[in-house]
DNA sequence: TATGAATGAGCTTTCATTCAT
DNA sequence: GATGAATGAAAGCTCATTCAT
């Protein structure tokens, strides 16, 4: 039972350096962001952060695995059962919903992500690179099922239409989050299904 | 005519400076890159970068700024008389074609740009909010036209069309550049011109 | 108990790395002097230093100031009660005494001081400059005082007179330092007190 | 001719650098001001400085040196045939009140001299050291005069005498230049000439 | 003589990481 | 486990000096 405890507190201690390394990262940057600034956000001293991660990039590391994790799974939640069109159209909506309100309750991941995975290291960058290639290639086969059930056209690859509405809804949720201007609309999960399912054309 | 040629050898001198680093910022990331790896690929001395540049940083701005004066220029030539319909279409398939080329031809600033330059800086990251403010209020005046000319529907914020179409079209073509499963598309232009005009929907 | 034994230690480094400056700044001044000499004098690693110091600099105000304070200290043991004149001449010869002994036991801090304190910085030399100044006014005072005792004449400014026995009494110190045909004086003291209280003239 | 006209160039061109050195080292101090400052400030390219100067000390010597030579000219002008005390006397006036002069008309040499001609360098160290010595003893032989004719006491020993006038009176004129509640006295040189005859004493 | 572009040694400072307590 | 003092590699930047033109 001691043990449980230990392992508990070391999960408790683990979260609290993660959640203050989130925090850290979102407001001053990966780089700028000290390992000091860290243990001292999360009230611990600097050498207990070594024992809970190897390096300054593992924290990194797992918030945006996190992040990928998270997006994953609201992907991951179209398959299953093959649906019929009605059914299809309103998992769209659900996963649309879902994903909107990933971005508004992550800011500080959302961040993270889109401001610094990329520059970081030949390993991470592979890793959002994977990340790309799997979450496209679960869409695609969204889109093919799509296709298959006679709700998008035959003739466009479904890994291009994927990868166009991965870029769709990635810019529109990150031009909402840092464009001041951004209308605010009461129904973008509705516009963004729209724009999925029929396109902007007329 | 000294002067003529001081000039012409300091505009050498000074995108000797930017290629080197171009291609340095490329390979090894901007905060992996030093100062003294750009010299050495220049060939001179590393003082000599500052008297060309104030600052490391500054040649990561410039370079920042050339992808952005490239891209706004593809999206700017759009506007002008208003065209009718097929003129329209005519010009989204230039645009299209043109900024296909962009990724194509400058694929070392394109890894910049989406790798880093977000996470740099508070500065250059008002800079690339900027920049995207500026392009998809451009785009949006576009999306506006194409409503006006019967070509959109009007039942969708022309902004967050601007966005969804900005997102479409860069995240394909960064797969298209990163994915290596991406299917060889000789016809990628034409999908990317159909999925804005008309969407996946069939 | 660990706190008091961190904090001595951490008082302990600080002496360490303070007379090492001390004896470096001397024998190279400090503009000659790095950083890496002074922890390598001190039997330290180089961010050490910075853990103990903001920036070069500060150590050596550090040192500036101590000079300062224990001059000061000797200026201000003069003040206190009202004297008579016997007194007066007494705390005269005690000062003067005081003053010699600090220029001999602290020929460091004195060639710091008067090596480089005044071209270091804006910073450094107004503090310099309020040293002269503070230091000047309380002479100033015990020359009124020698005035209302009726030891001194009477038309002299007071802060002239209290300049001119600094510089005098300065001057004679630094020479003995550094002119090597200095005469050995036993006496000095003696002599400095009688050209401060009646002068070179008969 | 032509060389002659060729040396008054050169001349000009040297005084021209060496105003400019001295104005720029007064004000910025010599460790911050560089040898492009200076270049600058006397309207030549940088290389030019190379052509008058061996290096940038060489420069900052000369300019001290001049200093040194100003004032070695003022205590010589003692010297001479043996006078009455009358002469003696008026000669003391005479110097007094040219240096009073000296430190008013070449402010910026003065600041250079006692701000950083000590912390430069152990070779102008010792040229600084060098004048010192030579104009105390200089003095010295003056004071010994002084006694001779029966205006000094014989007790104190003349170098020692001379250092303490010299203290004097160069801590009396920084202390006017820099002390900006020094008392505005028009009769300053003859205080300066009573301290030195009689002291502070009545 | 004059120029000013080029050089490169050398400095201060930062900070991820280690380890004795 | 927890601490935080110590480490030292590494990088940006400056500037006196040189030299081809």
């Amino acid at each position: 039972m001691s043990e449980e405890r230990g392992k508990r507190g070391r999960d408790e201690r683990r979260s609290q350096l993660l959640l203050a390394a989130r925090q850290v990262f979102a407001s001053k940057g990966y780089h700028a962001a000290t390992v000091d600034d860290i243990t001292r956000a999360a009230g611990v001293a600097k050498g207990t952060f070594y024992l809970y991660f190897d390096e300054k990039r593992a924290v990194f590391y797992e918030l945006i695995r996190t992040f990928f994790d998270l997006v994953t799974e609201v992907g991951g939640a179209f398959a299953g059962e093959v649906p019929d069109r009605a059914e299809y159209v309103r998992r769209l909506e659900v996963a649309a919903a879902r994903i909107c309100e990933l971005f508004r309750d992550q800011r500080d991941l959302v961040k993270l992500v889109y401001r610094e995975s990329m520059g970081m290291d030949p390993e991470l960058e592979s890793m959002v690179r994977e990340f790309y290639r799997r979450i496209a290639r679960l869409e695609a086969e969204n889109v093919q099922l799509g296709i298959d059930l006679g709700l998008y056209r035959a003739d466009l690859h479904p890994l291009v239409v994927a990868y166009a509405q991965i870029g769709m809804v990635e810019r529109i949720l990150l031009g909402q989050l840092s464009d001041r201007s951004f209308p605010a609309e009461p129904d973008l999960v509705r516009q963004i299904v729209e724009l999925a399912l029929r396109g902007a054309g007329r």
